[in-house]
RNA sequence: GGGCGCAUAGCUCAGUGGUAGAGCACUGCCUUCACACGGCAGGGGUCGCAGGUUCAAGCCCUGCUGCGCCCA
C-alpha cells in the first residue's frame, strides 16, 4: 500500500479498484477455513451460467451477498462465500450448436455426441472463467480456491449418487407419460420451464357425425389439427342436450375412425363452447387424464419436431400449424366446419427458445415429489428455514403443496448423463426405427428400444446383466435437468457425498440469497434435496431479492435494447457501446461510476417487496457520495501534520462539545447500521451511513473542527485530529461491506496504527456505549438551532456568505444562553457572524430580521443588509405555518372525545404544542410589527378612519423619502432596507438613526412591541386555553385582548372566532396597519389586530403599475382581502388573513418611478373552503411555484401560505392569478413544515 | 380463473394508528483555502378512488380503478 497521505482531488475508482482487488487476492483474505474456532457463516453463490456474462441481476446478487459476507467476516465469523458456475444444459448446448453451425455449417449430429461434447468443453474452457472474472470487478470476496462447476467430477459424483439413491428408494422412476416437449429444442421440459402466455386465437366448431345417425355432435376446439389423434368425444353426463349419447360412436372426420362418446363431468364444462369436447389424450394434459380415466387409446400424431406422423395419411410430414390449415380447409370443404370464433387462450412456450411447447407422450425419468415435498413444507412450517421477505412463505407453500412429479430427463447431450444402463443383449430392440430422422432426440444406440427396455441404475457401468449375464451395456442417452445438479449445490459444493470438514463446518449454509424468480426452480428443490440427503435444511434463511428493471420499470432484455452492462457502469463506456437510452443520457459516453457507487446504489434501492428500477440519477448521486467521502478524508489527511492516532479511546481526551457530539452520533449510526443489517435492511443501513457521513460528519463536525484545526492550540488540534481519525476509521469500516474499495483505499492512509493489514479483516465496529453522550447531543441542539436560524435569515434574505452579520440571540432559558455563550466559537463561523450577543428576552434590536425557534429568538439587525420585504414575507410564512398547525391541533383538542379517549400523553403533548405554537406566532407577529415599513411616514399614521396610503405611495414617486426601491434590487423585487432608508433620508452617507423622522418611527415601533403579545394573540391564547378547559387562564387572556382593543367577546363554547390578522403591509409608504380601518394605532402599536378591510383599500397602485400588468396588484388585492374578511367563518374563526397575494409593481414596470409596491399580508389560516376559494382568487402568486404550476392547481391554502413577494416570476408571468379551486385541498400542505427550520434530512439528522 | 404485490413530491422510493419523509431533480445566493461529484437556503403532496372502523387513518377493514408478477 502506498504511504502517501496525498489524495487526488476527486475520487477515481478504476485504478483503485483493480489494485485493491489484486491486493486482497494476493493476501488470500477471501479464503475460509475448513475448520475454525470462529463461528461459521456461509453462502453459496447461485451459480451463473458458465458461458454467461455479468448482468445487472448478478451485480445485485453479488452486492448483497458480498455485503453479508464482508460484514460477517469483519464481525468475527469464518465466512465462506463459495463461487461456482452452472453448466446450463440447454442454454450452453444451444450456444455451441449455433456457433458450430455458423463457423462450420455443421449440426451436433454431424459431429456425434462425443466430438460435440468435446467442443462444449472447449467452449467452457474458453469462456467459463469470464463470469468469474467479471465478479471481481464488483469486489466480490468469493473464496476462489473453492470455486466449483456443476459438471466437475465432484458434482457429477454427487449427481450420480443422488440419482441412484432416489432410484433405490423408489423416488426416481421411468415412465411413459405426457410431458411438455419443445419441438425446437427437441427435449422434454419440466412444468416450470414452460411459460404461459395469454394470446388471441380462435376456437373452431366442428361437426362430428354420430354413427348410424343423421345427427352430428359439434365440438369446440382450439387445436383442430389434433383431431387426427382423437380417441373419444366427451359430453357432460348431466347435459340434457346429449342425454343418451354416451356409449355411442362418432365417425371422426377426415379419418373415418370410429371413436366413442364418453360422459365425463371433470373434463366437460357444459356451459363452455358447445358442451362437447374432443378427447386427444396424447396431445393435451386434460385429455390425457380423461384418457386414463376412460382407458382410451393414446394416439400420437406429432413427432419430436411437431410434424404430423406417417400415420396421419395425407397430412404426414406437415408442420402442426400447416396441418391445422389443411385440416380446416378439408373440414370446410366437407361442410363439417361450423364456425370460427375469436378466442383467448393460454399458450405454453419454451422458456429457452419461445417455441410453442407440445404435450408429448414419451418415456422419461421422474422424481416422485410428494415424499420429498412434505418434509420441505414442514421445515418451513417449523421455522427451520425462514423466508425474507416473509411474503414468499405462502408462495412457497402453495407451490410445494401442488407440485407434480418432476420430469428430470432431457434429450440433450450437454449435462449429466443419466446413470441408467441397458443390457444390449436382452433389452428389447428397436424394430422399425429405420426411417426416424437422423436428428431424432433418442438416437439409435445399439438398437435398444429405451422406451421398453429395463434400466439398470448404478453408480458405475454394471459388470454383468442380472437377467442374462450379458456384459455389454449402453447408458441411457438422456441427461438430467440442469436444476437437478443445482438442487444439490449447497452440499455438493462442500464435498458431499464424501464426509468433509467443510460439510461439518458450513452446512447448513447461513443464507440462501437469490432472486425470487427461481424460488421454485432452485430454492424449493434445494430444500427437498438438502433435507432428504443431509437430514437438515440447506440454509437457515432464504433472502429473496427483487428483479432489477430499467428506469421505466421495464424488464431488461436484449430485444428491448435497455440492458445495462454493470461493467459499463463500473468502468465507464464509450457512447457507441451504450444502448440508445443510455447514449441519450450520456452522449459523451458513460463515466466510470465505479463498483462502490454501483453497489451502494443497488443496496440503497433494494427494498423488500418491490422491483428495483435502476436509476442512473441515483447512481450519479452515490458516486457523488463516494467523492464526498473521499474529500472529507482528504481534508482530514491534509490537516494531520505529523499526527499519528495512537488508538486511545477518545474518551481519554479533552473533548469539545463537537467532539462529544459526533462521537455520540457515530455510536448511534453504528447501532442502527448493524441493526438494519441483521434484518437484511440493506437500504436502511446504507441510508444511515450516508446520512451520518454526509449530514453529520461532513456538514457539521468537519465544519466545527476547522476552528481548532486552523487554530493555534496544538493540543486542541491533536484532539480534533484524534476524533477525525477515530470517526473516519469507524465509518470506513462500517461502510466497507457496501463500498469495499474506496474504504480500503482511504483506510490504508489514515495516520494510525492498524490492527490488521486490510480493512476487510478489521473488526466491524460495535457501538461504544461510553461514547454515547445524551448530554452532548442535547447541548448541541440549541447551537445547531441557532446556526440554522441564522442561516435561514441569511438564505431568505439572499445575503452573500461573505457578508458578516451581527446577531442577537435571546432565550429565556439560562442553560441555553450559557451554551450559546460558551460555544460562540461554533456560532460565529458557521453562521457567518462577526459578533453575537446572547441574552435573556429583552429589548429587541430595531429593524432586524428575526427567527423564532423553541426557546430561542434570533435577531439580525438589518444594518442595511437585509431584504425587508423578503423578511416580512418570511415572517408571515412562519406565522402562517404556526397558525395552521395550531389550528389543526386545536380542532382536535376541541373534540371532547379526543380529550377523553386519547392517551393522556398524546393530549398533553398536543396542549403543550399549541402553547408553543401560539407563543412562537406571537413573537413572530410582534417582530413583524416591529419591522413594519412605514417609519418615515409619520403623517401617514392611520387614524381610526384613515384610509390606506397607497395614494401617497403612488403620488409622490419623486420625493426622496418615498423612494423605496433601490434600483439595483428592482429586478429581484427585494428591498434593501439600508438603501431604502438612505433613500428616504436622501443622504447615502448617514445612518438611519440619525434621521429624526426615522428615530421617531422606530421609537413608536419599540413602544408598540413592549407588550409582546398583541390583543389578537391574547384572544387566540384564550381560545386555546378554553379548549383545554383552563377557564381562568382563558378569561384572563380574553381580558387582555379586550384591553388591547380586541372587541370580540370571549366565546362561550371555547370555539371563538378569531379576527383576521394584520401583518401584511400594503405598500411600503403606507402605515403599518392602514388596511384595517378598525386598527387605528396600528403602525406604532401592534395592538390593533383587525382584519384587513378590503373595502377601504383603493387600488391606487394601479395607476403606478406598468402597462404590462396593470390591474394585477390592485385588482387582485382588493377582492382577496374582501373575501378574506367577509368570509371569515364563524366557527373557529379561521381568519383568513387571506391571501391577497402581494403584488409588486416594480417588477413588471420598467420604469416605475416609485416602486409602487403593494403588499398584502398572506393569509395565515384559511381553514374554510369557502373562504379559501374566494381568497385564492386574488392571489398574486409568487416565485416559481406559481410559474410552474398550472393556475388551477394553486389551491386556496397554498395561495394563502405562499410567499408573497413577487419575484422574477411575477414579471414573467402575466397573470399571477390563481383561480380558486373547488376544494381547499392543501390543508396539510399549508400546515407542514411549521416548525422546521430546515427540511432536509441532513439537517434533520442531527436533531 | 386463482393467488400475491404495488399505487405517497417532477423522478426513484422510505414511512405498522398520534406534527407526511429521503435521495435526485427544481429555485435563489455563493466558485469561501476538503469537495461545484460542493456549500447554504428555499419551493414542491387530494398519500390511486369511494366507503367504513377509530378520539385520531398514508397506515386497519370493505369495495373499486390502474399497473405488475406468479400459478393454472
Amino acid at each position: 500500500m502506498t504511504d502517501t497521505t496525498e489524495l487526488s482531488k476527486a475520487y477515481e475508482p478504476t485504478e483503485v479498484e483493480a489494485r485493491l482487488y489484486a491486493f486482497w487476492l494476493e493476501r488470500d483474505y477471501f479464503r475460509a477455513a475448513a475448520t475454525s474456532d470462529k463461528p461459521a457463516f456461509s453462502i453459496v453463490l447461485p451459480p451463473p451460467n458458465v458461458t454467461g456474462s455479468l448482468h445487472i441481476g448478478h451485480a445485485l446478487t453479488a452486492t448483497i451477498q458480498d455485503i453479508l459476507t464482508r460484514w460477517k467476516r469483519m464481525s468475527g465469523f469464518n465466512a465462506l462465500w463459495l463461487p461456482g458456475t452452472d453448466h446450463a444444459g440447454i442454454a450452453t448446448q444451444m450456444v455451441v450448436e449455433k456457433e458450430l453451425k455458423k463457423t462450420e455449417g455443421k449440426s451436433r449430429h454431424d459431429l456425434g455426441r462425443e466430438a460435440f461434447l468435446k467442443r462444449v468443453w472447449e467452449w467452457k474452457g474458453k469462456y467459463g472463467a469470464r463470469i468469474g472474472e467479471q465478479h471481481r470487478f464488483l469486489g466480490a470476496s468469493l473464496d476462489w480456491s473453492r470455486e466449483r462447476f456443476t459438471m466437475d467430477d465432484q458434482s457429477s459424483a454427487a449427481v450420480r449418487e443422488v440419482f441412484v439413491r432416489l432410484y433405490e428408494e423408489g423416488l426416481m422412476y421411468r415412465a411413459q407419460k405426457l410431458i411438455n416437449w419443445c419441438p425446437s429444442c427437441r427435449t422434454a421440459l419440466s412444468d416450470l420451464e414452460v411459460e404461459h402466455e395469454e394470446k388471441n386465437g380462435s376456437i373452431w366448431h366442428i361437426r362430428y357425425p354420430i354413427k348410424d345417425s343423421d345427427r352430428t355432435l359439434t365440438v369446440a376446439t382450439t387445436r383442430p389439427e389434433t383431431m387426427l389423434g382423437d380417441t373419444a368425444v366427451a359430453i357432460h353426463p348431466e347435459d340434457e342436450r346429449y342425454l343418451g349419447l354416451a356409449g355411442q360412436l362418432v365417425v371422426l372426420p377426415l379419418t373415418g375412425r370410429e371413436i366413442p362418446i364418453v360422459a365425463d363431468a371433470e373434463l366437460v364444462d357444459p356451459k363452455f363452447g358447445t358442451g362437447v369436447v374432443k378427447v386427444t389424450p396424447a396431445h393435451d394434459f386434460n385429455d390425457y387424464q380423461t384418457g386414463l380415466r376412460h382407458k382410451l387409446p393414446m394416439v400420437s400424431i406429432l413427432d419430436e419436431a411437431a410434424r404430423m406422423t406417417k400415420d396421419t395419411g395425407k397430412y404426414a410430414g406437415m408442420d402442426r400449424f400447416e396441418a391445422r390449415k389443411a385440416v380446416l380447409a378439408d373440414l370446410q370443404e366437407q361442410g363439417l366446419l361450423e364456425k370460427e370464433e375469436p378466442h383467448k387462450l393460454s399458450i405454453g412456450t419454451c422458456q429457452r427458445c419461445t417455441t410453442v411447447v407440445e404435450p408429448r407422450l414419451s418415456p422419461q425419468w421422474f422424481v416422485k415429489i410428494e415424499p420429498l415435498a412434505r418434509p420441505a413444507i414442514e421445515a418451513v412450517e417449523q421455522g427451520r428455514t425462514k423466508f425474507v421477505p416473509e411474503t414468499w412463505t405462502n408462495t412457497y407453500f402453495h407451490w410445494m403443496r401442488n407440485i407434480h412429479d418432476w420430469c428430470v430427463s432431457r434429450q440433450l447431450w450437454w449435462g449429466h448423463q443419466i446413470p441408467a444402463y441397458y443390457c444390449t443383449s436382452c433389452s428389447p430392440r428397436q424394430g422399425d426405427d429405420t426411417d426416424l430422422p437422423l436428428d431424432a432426440p433418442t438416437v439409435k444406440v445399439g438398437g435398444v428400444d429405451f422406451a421398453r427396455a429395463e434400466p439398470i441404475v448404478a453408480r458405475t457401468t454394471p459388470e454383468s446383466c442380472p437377467k442374462c449375464g450379458g456384459k455389454s451395456f449402453i447408458q441411457d442417452p438422456d441427461v438430467l435437468d440442469t436444476w437437478f445438479s443445482s438442487a444439490l449445490w449447497p452440499f455438493s459444493t462442500l464435498g458431499w457425498p464424501r464426509d468433509t470438514a467443510e460439510l461439518k463446518t458450513f452446512y447448513p449454509t447461513s443464507v440462501m440469497e437469490t432472486g425470487h424468480d427461481i424460488i421454485f426452480f432452485w430454492v424449493a428443490r434445494m430444500m427437498m434435496m438438502g433435507l432428504h440427503f443431509m437430514g437438515d435444511v440447506p440454509f437457515r434463511t432464504v433472502y429473496l431479492h427483487a428483479m432489477v428493471r430499467d428506469e421505466k420499470g421495464e424488464k431488461m432484455a436484449k430485444t428491448k435494447g435497455n440492458v445495462i452492462d454493470p461493467l459499463d457502469i463500473i468502468l465507464g463506456a464509450k457512447p457507441e457501446q451504450l444502448n440508445a437510452t443510455l447514449k441519450n443520457k450520456f452522449p459523451q459516453g458513460m463515466p466510470a461510476f465505479g463498483a462502490d457507487a454501483l453497489r451502494f446504489t443497488l443496496a440503497s434501492l433494494t427494498q423488500q417487496g418491490r422491483d428495483i428500477k435502476l436509476s442512473m440519477d441515483r447512481l450519479a448521486g452515490y458516486k457523488a457520495f463516494c467523492n464526498k467521502l473521499w474529500n472529507a478524508s482528504r481534508f482530514a489527511l491534509m490537516n494531520m501534520g505529523e499526527y499519528q492516532y495512537d488508538g486511545r479511546s477518545p474518551k481519554e481526551l479533552p473533548l469539545t462539545l463537537a467532539d462529544r457530539w459526533i462521537l455520540s452520533r457515530l455510536q448511534r449510526a453504528t447501532t442502527e447500521a448493524s441493526a438494519s443489517l441483521e434484518v437484511y435492511g440493506f437500504a436502511e443501513a446504507a441510508s444511515t451511513l450516508y446520512q451520518f457521513l454526509w449530514a453529520e460528519l461532513c456538514d457539521w463536525y468537519i465544519e466545527l473542527a476547522k476552528g481548532s484545526l486552523y487554530g493555534e492550540d496544538a493540543a486542541a488540534k491533536d484532539t480534533t485530529r484524534a476524533v477525525l481519525v477515530y470517526a473516519l476509521d469507524r465509518v470506513l469500516r462500517l461502510m466497507h461491506p457496501f463500498m469495499p474499495f474506496i474504504t480500503e483505499e482511504i483506510w490504508q492512509k489514515l495516520p494510525m496504527t492498524r490492527p490488521t493489514e486490510s480493512i476487510m479483516i478489521a473488526p466491524y465496529p460495535t457501538p461504544d456505549t461510553a461514547l454515547v453522550d445524551e448530554a452532548a447531543e442535547s447541548e448541541m441542539a440549541p447551537v445547531i438551532a441557532a446556526i440554522e436560524g441564522l442561516r435561514t435569515i441569511r438564505g431568505e434574505s439572499n445575503l452573500s456568505p461573505a457578508t458578516k452579520l451581527k446577531a442577537v440571540v435571546q432565550s429565556p432559558d439560562a442553560r441555553t444562553r450559557e451554551l450559546l455563550e460558551r460555544w460562540r466559537g461554533y456560532l460565529l463561523p458557521l453562521a457567518g457572524l462577526s459578533d453575537v450577543q446572547v441574552g435573556p428576552p429583552g429589548p429587541k434590536p430595531p429593524q432586524a430580521a428575526a427567527f423564532m425557534a423553541t426557546n430561542l429568538e434570533i435577531y439580525v439587525p438589518l444594518a442595511g443588509l437585509v431584504d425587508l420585504d423578503a423578511e416580512r414575507d418570511r415572517l408571515r410564512k412562519e406565522m402562517a405555518r404556526s397558525e395552521q398547525e395550531a389550528a389543526s391541533i386545536l380542532r382536535k383538542l376541541e373534540n371532547p372525545n379526543f380529550v377523553a379517549k386519547a392517551p393522556p400523553d398524546v393530549v398533553e403533548k398536543d396542549r403543550a404544542r399549541v402553547l408553543e405554537l401560539k407563543e412562537r406566532k406571537a413573537k413572530l407577529e410582534d417582530h413583524l410589527q416591529r419591522i413594519a415599513p412605514e417609519p418615515s411616514m409619520p403623517e401617514n399614521l392611520p387614524t381610526e378612519n384613515s384610509t390606506p396610503t397607497e395614494e401617497s405611495e403612488s403620488a409622490s414617486p419623486s420625493e426622496p423619502a418615498q423612494v423605496k426601491v433601490a434600483p439595483s434590487k428592482e429586478d429581484k423585487g427585494g428591498v434593501d432596507l439600508g438603501r431604502e432608508l438612505k433613500g428616504e433620508m436622501g443622504d447615502e452617507g448617514r445612518v438611519p438613526e440619525e434621521d429624526p423622522q426615522v428615530q421617531d418611527a422606530l421609537a413608536k415601533l419599540r413602544e408598540g412591541t413592549k407588550e409582546g403579545l398583541s390583543p389578537t394573540d391574547h384572544h387566540d391564547l384564550g381560545v386555546a386555553y378554553m379548549s383545554m378547559g383552563l377557564v381562568d387562564d382563558a378569561m384572563r387572556e380574553f381580558g387582555k385582548a379586550k384591553e388591547g382593543g380586541d372587541a370580540r367577546e370571549a366565546p362561550a363554547d371555547g370555539a371563538a372566532s378569531k379576527p383576521a390578522r394584520t401583518g401584511g403591509k400594503k405598500a411600503k409608504t403606507q402605515a403599518a396597519a392602514p388596511d384595517a380601518s378598525e386598527a387605528p394605532e396600528m403602525p406604532a402599536a401592534p395592538k390593533a389586530p383587525k382584519a384587513p378591510k378590503a373595502s377601504t383599500e383603493k387600488p391606487t397602485v394601479a395607476t403606478a403599475a406598468p402597462v404590462k400588468a396593470p390591474a394585477k396588484p390592485a385588482a387582485k388585492k382588493a377582492p382577496a382581502a374582501k373575501s378574506a374578511s367577509t368570509q371569515a367563518p364563524a366557527k373557529k374563526g379561521a381568519a383568513p388573513n387571506a391571501a391577497a397575494g402581494k403584488a409588486s409593481a416594480k417588477k413588471g414596470a420598467p420604469a416605475k418611478a416609485a416602486g409602487a409596491k403593494s403588499s398584502v399580508k398572506k393569509g395565515a389560516a384559511v381553514k374554510k373552503a369557502a373562504a379559501a376559494k374566494k381568497a385564492a382568487g386574488g392571489k398574486a402568486s409568487a416565485k416559481k411555484g406559481a410559474a410552474k404550476k398550472a393556475a388551477g392547481k394553486a389551491s386556496a391554502k397554498k395561495s394563502a401560505a405562499k410567499k408573497a413577494p413577487v419575484k422574477k416570476a411575477a414579471a414573467k408571468k402575466a397573470g399571477g392569478r390563481a383561480p380558486a379551486k373547488k376544494k381547499a385541498s392543501a390543508k396539510k400542505a399549508a400546515a407542514k413544515k411549521v416548525t422546521r427550520a430546515k427540511p432536509s434530512a441532513r439537517a434533520k439528522a442531527r436533531r
